[in-house]
DNA sequence: TGAAAGTGGGACAAAAAATGTCCATACTAA
DNA sequence: TTAGTATGGACATTTTTTGTCCCACTTTCA
């Protein structure tokens, strides 16, 4: 019914439909970065200062923006149309169709697509994390939740859109891999606390680097507070974890030039939980780590593997072929990325 | 989820749904008119001829239209994009919701709406009976139907619209009354004849007044080719009607001034199946007739009242309160009239 | 406290689009 | 053949849109 109603008004009043577009965008946009000056907001939308002045001038006659001396905001009722829209407009864009299509072809559980393009547009990774946020929270169980979660900065942006759950079920976050690279942003250690901070809920953190020899670990292993972790982590339901590009990764985690090596040679092109995945989503190169193992996944309840942005649609597609169990979410740009070349 | 989209439209791009109507309108009206010239066109809409003409160009190039020398038709798809639209503009019209209403405020089975007052714009009438076919067939049972109608201007473009069942259902019209007034078009059995024409279906016919003394009624139902046909009437399981002004209906049955002091004293405003009704749908007095009595109505499986326009309101709320079971057709002026004033 | 940066709103000319109106020409039906 | 009706082209005029400045005011930071 809605498909019917929005491929008619794409045959009688398309331009309308594009104006929708832009107007949502403007809304969008305010609702990150409010408030904000008109003519910031026309040269970040890359619109003219009268185009853009004409459009906010209607949308504050709609009562949806307020304008006052300090910049541009958003009201209560701006607020209540974004979120409808947003809900909405999947299907004007027809990204669930895109979605519904993907989920055929890489035989996955579920996949949810945002707008945009994060590789693009900054803040469509903000927009990912919101739909991580979502479904995760549409996956929590009643009683017990312990959501294990990786490092990255996908997974960073998922921590700064997390929010205290309304129905108050108790979540406990521990991270699902060690110390990985340098940046204290991306450890998973990070986000982890980060995540349970916004989210109001308790986090354990695993001291650990994420590569170990066999030895040290086994003595590691015997530490109580080391021990502890690592049982809360085989005890977690939920996983929420990035993805990586085999590159990318392999130089955070400072590898031997051997292990470069080993990589461009068997065009590993995805890299997960420290599994080397080549296009065709074998399993290429395996770095021995703490935490959670892939094979776990497979006993989890939920599993939401979270990267946007064209450059990592080859990536998403070399994993989700070998892990079908996963919620994916993504953005517009590498869900037809995704689609027309994999 | 559509009435989120369109109440989110309807905010953000009020424009889209009043064009949209636009243009519906015209694609209606060419559909009905086709071919006809571009003046023409305009007049009948009541827009100028510039405007008419940037509209038309636009559905040309969107190659709903097709525009010829011989006038301006309906390409294929053209057809197909307005078959969809028609389902979806009692959404956005906000036509559905009063239909929901209205079921509840007068109680009756089903009400169906359909855009427009068949006061004002002429077409209307035929799009009333356009869904009173709709209706009939989608609650024709698979083996035997026989179907029972009135006459009137309604009834008579109910036949004009009907078509032949694509199930090839059998179908079997009778008049549900007997002859009554004067011009030939408004007869129950050339409304009867008629639609099964346009059905390819069987038909009988009732030779008789709808108004007969008793003796004279006992006398012809002895006969053979009445009586038959009385009796299939009796075996009716779905009727379709009418429903009159009390005013009009007594003056077309040429009622003595008795008759027309006493609809004036007890302020009857329907009428149906010779029973007059007041405002509280009272019956307040009644003509004996042949065919169909009301109390029968209650044995039907299917009841369709079909009256539409404004000035016919009232009519509808009288007979409606009194006849919860049927299934009532009406359009959108007498629909809001009915909900706001009655 | 003072200055700098950022805010909205007013104003206005230039450009573009929409509109009303007429006319020429082509086709159709009688 | 003719009368009538059709479209498409043309164009001046009106209306709307658009790009650009400037001004007064507020906030913030030094």
């Amino acid at each position: 019914m809605i498909q019917q109603l929005i491929h008619v008004q794409k045959q009688i009043v398309p331009d309308l439909l594009d104006t929708l577009r832009h107007r949502y965008d403007i809304l969008h946009y305010v609702r990150l970065m409010q408030p904000i000056g008109r003519r910031t907001l026309a040269t970040s939308l890359g619109l003219t200062e009268r185009i853009l002045r004409r459009e906010v001038d209607f949308l504050k006659d709609q009562g949806l923006l307020a304008v006052a001396t300090q910049g541009i905001s958003l009201t209560e009722s701006g607020r209540n149309v974004l979120r409808d829209l947003h809900e909405v407009m999947g299907e004007i864009l027809g990204i669930s169709e895109v979605a519904r299509e993907l989920e055929q072809k890489l035989g996955v559980r579920q996949v949810v697509i945002v707008p945009g393009d994060s590789d693009e547009t900054f803040w469509v990774q903000r927009d990912i994390g919101r739909a991580a946020v979502t479904q995760l929270k549409a996956r929590l169980a009643p009683d017990d939740n312990i959501i294990a979660v990786t490092g990255g900065t996908t997974m960073a942006s998922v921590a700064a859109m997390m929010s205290p759950d309304k129905k108050e079920r108790p979540m406990h976050f521990v991270p699902a891999r060690g110390g990985l690279g340098e940046t204290l942003e991306l450890q998973a250690n990070t986000v982890c606390s980060r995540m349970a901070d916004r989210a109001h809920a308790d986090y354990h953190l695993l001291h650990i680097p994420d590569e170990v020899s066999q030895e040290t670990f086994e003595r590691m292993v015997e530490e109580p507070s080391i021990k502890n972790v690592l049982e809360m982590i085989r005890a977690a339901r939920i996983v929420v974890h990035g993805i990586g590009e085999a590159e990318t990764m392999a130089k955070r985690r400072r590898a031997t030039p051997e292990h470069l090596q080993m990589i461009e040679r068997h065009e590993a092109v995805a890299e997960a939980f420290g599994y080397y995945f080549n296009a065709e989503g074998e399993i290429v190169h395996r770095v021995k780590t703490v935490g959670i193992q892939l094979e776990e996944l497979d006993n989890m309840d939920t599993v939401i593997a979270v990267a946007g942005g064209k450059s990592k649609a080859q990536a998403i597609a070399a994993y989700a072929k070998h892990t079908p169990n996963i919620i994916l979410v993504t953005d517009e740009g590498a869900a037809t990325e995704l689609l027309t070349c994999y």
